[in-house]
RNA sequence: GUGCCUAUGGUGUAACGGUUAGCACAUGAGUUUGUGGUACUCGUAGCGAGGGUUCGACUCCCUCUAGGCACC
């Protein structure tokens, strides 16, 4: 029984629904990322406002605060956020190899040292399966282990084998962790494809992880620095492998006309920091044509010859006087309320408003995309 | 009024009688892809003015200007 519904089908673009024990999920769609329980400086009041389905938090950073025994005491992430949609944690595995630099990996698992006070944990698929169960995420990812962007092929395979028997024990563990706690039996877990950019390794991956069977199956290990090409390529032949019955989640990424282009490969799911975190940074995305009548299948190569947005960076001088809004088609709080010249204003004085208004905006904007999308495919399937 | 001290990018400072005068902040442009709000890259911008010593002066000397301190 799958809790992935699939709706409409436009070539391999699918449009469709996934079942959560906090509600259902219209695919494809877009996660914005609340790793330590917030999506930097927004309320989950602030998320229900701009429409967001589903939010993406995070096992390294709540392991290390406020600690598993804490997440249990509080009685998990949507209580303690106020948040009554859909969660879904990653597993750690990547912050682990993204954040961590005095790590050691083994076998067993992964020894890293915090990044806030320095000390050794060892973070195991056994681990991870609990805290994730512990913070009640309706769907919890497997611990993987991720190779860096510039390795060579054995290390990649090294790392996609090693990801395939952390799966492997991330399954028979997630049972025995939610036997601890009441409440989280609908938890779905899903398998991480791993193996760099190549082919053969990334089909042995999924494979292996079909035989095991999850309730999705993630692509990761990209947009780490390879070849948009290879990158592209890569998710085209894995999809086609991928049965049609569960959902697909492209971790990580990515730019806008990227997520259009794996759409129309068929994958479901995405989580991406480039909206939230250059909100941060004051770049602004800005559709600089109606979105509701894009032909988004002229967006399906690696170099598109042009894109459906601009990057306003708003901090620039050329918006010191600016009066108009980020987007004067845009219908998000900030475009309504503010201007190009306040927005640069606030950033140059470290107002925290500033993140405030940008980041709504980017999620807004993505959000919007991720709709267009739905309603694209639907229309046109 | 007299004596002393100090003048280096927008701001605060460093160095040296000899190659493109260093640094920080500010400013300008860019980079951020399973999140480091505080990171990184690159750029703009300076020896107060005039004269002298010297092969060569931001550096030594004189005058002026400005600021500071002390004294009458």
């Amino acid at each position: 029984m799958s809790r992935y519904q699939l709706k409409q089908q436009k070539e391999s673009a699918r449009r469709g629904q996934l079942e959560t024990a906090h509600g259902a999920i219209q695919t494809p769609f877009f996660m914005p990322i609340a790793t330590k329980g917030a999506v930097k400086s927004l309320s989950s009041f602030d998320m229900k406002e701009l429409g967001a389905q589903i939010l993406l938090s995070n096992t390294y950073h709540l392991l290390l605060r406020p600690g598993l025994e804490q997440m249990k005491a509080l009685g998990g992430l949507h209580t303690l956020m106020n948040w009554d949609g859909p969660l879904l944690t990653d597993s750690g595995g990547y912050q682990v190899f993204s954040l961590s630099k005095m790590n050691k990996t083994t076998e067993e698992g992964v020894t890293f040292q915090s990044h806030i006070d320095g000390s050794r944990i060892e973070l195991t698929p056994e681990l991870s399966m609990a805290m994730q169960t512990a913070i009640g995420a309706d769907i919890v990812m497997q611990f993987d282990d991720v190779a860096a962007g510039d390795s060579p092929r054995a290390r990649y395979e090294e790392a996609m084998e090693r990801s395939l028997r952390w799966a492997k024990r991330c399954a028979s563990a997630l049972p025995l962790a939610k036997g601890e706690l009441e409440g989280v039996a609908t938890q779905q877990l899903f398998g991480i494809i791993q193996g760099g950019t190549h082919e053969d390794l990334r089909e042995r991956s999924a494979r292996g992880l079909m035989d095991i069977g999850f309730d999705g199956y993630a692509i990761g290990g990209l947009s780490v620095g390879e070849k948009r090409e290879d990158s592209y390529r890569i998710v085209k032949h894995i999809c086609q492998i991928l049965p049609e019955n569960k959902p697909r989640y492209f971790m990580g990424g990515g730019m806008p006309e990227e997520i259009v282009a794996y759409v129309q490969m068929g994958v479901d799911m995405f989580d991406c920091v480039l909206p939230t975190r250059n909100a941060r940074h004051g770049t602004l995305f800005a559709f600089n044509q109606d979105p509701a009548t894009i032909d988004w299948s002229r967006y399906q190569d690696p170099r598109p010859t042009e894109l459906f947005y601009d990057r306003v960076r708003v901090t620039n001088e050329q918006f010191a006087t600016d009066q108009s809004p980020i987007d004067p088609t845009c219908t998000c709080e900030t475009c309504k309320t503010t201007s190009r010249a306040y927005l640069r204003h606030l950033f140059g004085v470290q107002e925290l408003l500033a993140y405030r208004l940008a980041t709504i905006h980017n999620l807004h904007f993505y959000l919007t995309l991720m709709k267009h999308l739905r309603e694209w495919i639907a229309k046109t399937a």
